[in-house]
DNA sequence: GCGTACGTTTTGATCGTTCAAATCCGCTCT
DNA sequence: AGAGCGGATTTGAACGATCAAAACGTACGC
């Protein structure tokens, strides 16, 4: 309580504006530079002097404007982040992934601004405007499809951007993602040293690059275990969600040799799946080993807890930032990509 | 693709610097406010030189820098959320609640910013560095507890801002919400609607607000409907979540007079009534009515899809932007509270 | 022909900050 | 005493836009 005195609070000098470098100047008889010094420089200014040009400080409970600073210094410290349309259907890992990214873009002096494509325009004039108008140093992309325009266009622009997730445009431009085929693979590892042998893959439809490289992973997965070559019949796909989830393991468990143990692409689909196996009497965790992915918010509430794939999105938002703050600062070096391994979350259902 | 090029590409007067009222005023032979005014008040600008200024302006691909625009108009035209910690377990809605918001604030020229308080400050410094600095405008609170700090000191301060959810602070403030006792109370009537006497309520724990008023909203929906006075027998409260959901089910379905239908506090929830449901052998959407709260994304993949009750969140978004920015603009009318209804969905689980 | 009015355009000042260069001051050295 | 120096501080200009007021024409009425 009593910290938040010194920030605006106290207006004695009329709370109607905020007092500006030139108040303080006028109350600790200086110039203004000099109260920029001391909040920007503060080894120039005798030690004297900036005693008493802090005491005005927080006595007024000055802060430098961030505009007036932005616009001296030509950069807005603004990242765009264009929030996917409610299409998409809900994305669970949102809430982390805006938290990881705000926490760390507040960390380097950034913030997020969010955006939206108005109905007319596109997305890509969407970007233009507000790289245009100054009013964000650079983007954060995710969900970009295969040939996503915004890639390109602000790549030939030398807008600073960093994809969250890979695209196969062939400009060079930095990206952060986490490596899925290696993630399926963990789970299936980790399914083989309990015993099972027969382990099936529940994905999505073939054609994204995120869903076919979990799918890879199940094939990595099974050929590292020393399981043999996978059994095509014991890999389903379907649209994402519980009803895949669950028609599919209704699938599974009716073949002559069923799997003991299956991995999904999504908790979604691993939901559906739990629901099928209680309703034929198959108990998960015990009979039936289920991994999921994304170690979404109900994972641990689910029964029995299931086990999760979960993307480390703290690490990718600072890895993000890190990239596009550096990018942004002119610091141009050669795009890079980086991989980041996600975590196998052990619970009951495994 | 044609259209982009008229914003900012085709940068023939060098690519390094984004041309300014300056430039375009050379370009046409003009003074820099005859093209300030092409652009905010064109009918003051004779029609000949304003195509004239126009077309510089459209060669040179200039926007006004917000920046600059912002300091002159001691306005940053950006609205402050603070994206809540991850600790809350995943807002479901998030996702939506934020695209709303975001979606409403350009309607009206506003962005939104994202930030988060770092760790050594807490939650109320957060916001006033942001006003402190002109960083923004006004603020979107949400999930504001009982007592939330925030308000106080906000409103205190004469600082817009605006409140989704309700708290039970005595200070004026603006605030949108939406009735969760009326929700409950229309899935009520849906099912007595259907033929249900016998209807049971699956909440959270006693003491949340919304909690609460979900829970009175099943007295008032089992009062309006003639269905008497309501048996507490038939209400379960415990945390959010899928266990509580199936836990709960499975105590009321061995009930000596167990209920045709249930109407839970949250999708979760009525997630682990489903489930419970299938393992009892007790099929939902014929022999037991469910109905779940917030109509969240996987709603219409669960078996069998699930009635929800979902929020109006693009009008909350709007309302809440509408309020604030009337604030903002010094409006200062008589604070006051917004209440949507919700809207039933209805699916096969009911 | 001159004052006035109006429509159009330009000039000056300002928003709050920082950079760059100039100034001031005390001190040493010759 | 005057030049030279270096630390501390101040002044001028700029960032890019807009507001307010001044200036410019041109046309009109008397």
């Amino acid at each position: 309580m009593a910290r938040h005195g010194r920030l605006i609070t106290s207006p004695r000098h009329g709370a109607g504006r905020a007092p500006t470098v030139n108040d303080v100047a006028e109350a600790a008889a200086v110039s203004r530079q000099t109260v920029s010094n001391v909040v920007n420089s503060p080894e120039r200014v005798h030690p004297q002097t900036r005693a008493r040009v802090q005491a005005a400080i927080d006595d007024l409970g000055y802060r430098p404007n961030r505009m007036a600073r932005n616009l001296q210094a030509r950069a807005s410290r603004l990242v765009g982040y264009r929030i996917p349309g409610g299409s998409s259907g809900g994305n669970p890992l949102l809430d982390r992934f805006l938290h990881a990214l705000t926490e760390a873009a507040r960390a380097d002096g950034y913030h997020l601004l969010l955006f939206t494509p108005d109905d007319e325009r596109d997305e890509v004039d969407a970007h233009a405007d507000l790289v245009a108008t100054g009013t964000v140093d650079g983007f954060v992309l995710s969900e970009t499809d295969y040939g996503d325009s915004r890639v390109s266009w602000l790549s030939e622009r030398g807008v600073p951007f960093v994809v969250f997730g890979r695209t196969n445009i062939d400009v060079p431009y930095s990206w952060v993602d986490v490596d899925g085929r290696t993630g399926v693979a963990s789970a299936v590892a980790h399914l083989a040293a309990r015993g099972h042998r027969r382990i099936a893959f529940i994905g999505w439809p073939e054609g994204s690059a995120t869903g076919d490289r979990r799918a890879e992973g199940w094939v990595t997965g099974l050929t590292d275990a020393g399981l043999g070559a996978p059994d095509p019949a014991l890999c389903v796909r379907g649209e994402d969600g519980p009803r895949t989830g669950a028609e599919a393991l209704d699938h599974l468990l009716r073949l002559a040799d069923p799997p003991t143990a299956v991995v999904t692409a999504s908790d979604l689909i691993a939901i559906g799946a739990l629901a099928a196996a209680r309703t034929r009497g198959v108990e998960a965790g015990a009979a039936l080993g289920v991994v999921g992915f994304d170690d979404s918010p109900v994972a641990p509430h689910l029964l029995p807890p299931l086990t999760s794939i979960r993307q480390p999105l703290e690490q990718v938002g600072r890895t993000i930032v890190g990239l596009l703050t550096a990018r942004i600062a002119g610091a141009a070096p050669d795009p890079d990509g980086v991989l980041l391994t996600p975590e196998l979350v052990v619970r009951q259902s495994s």
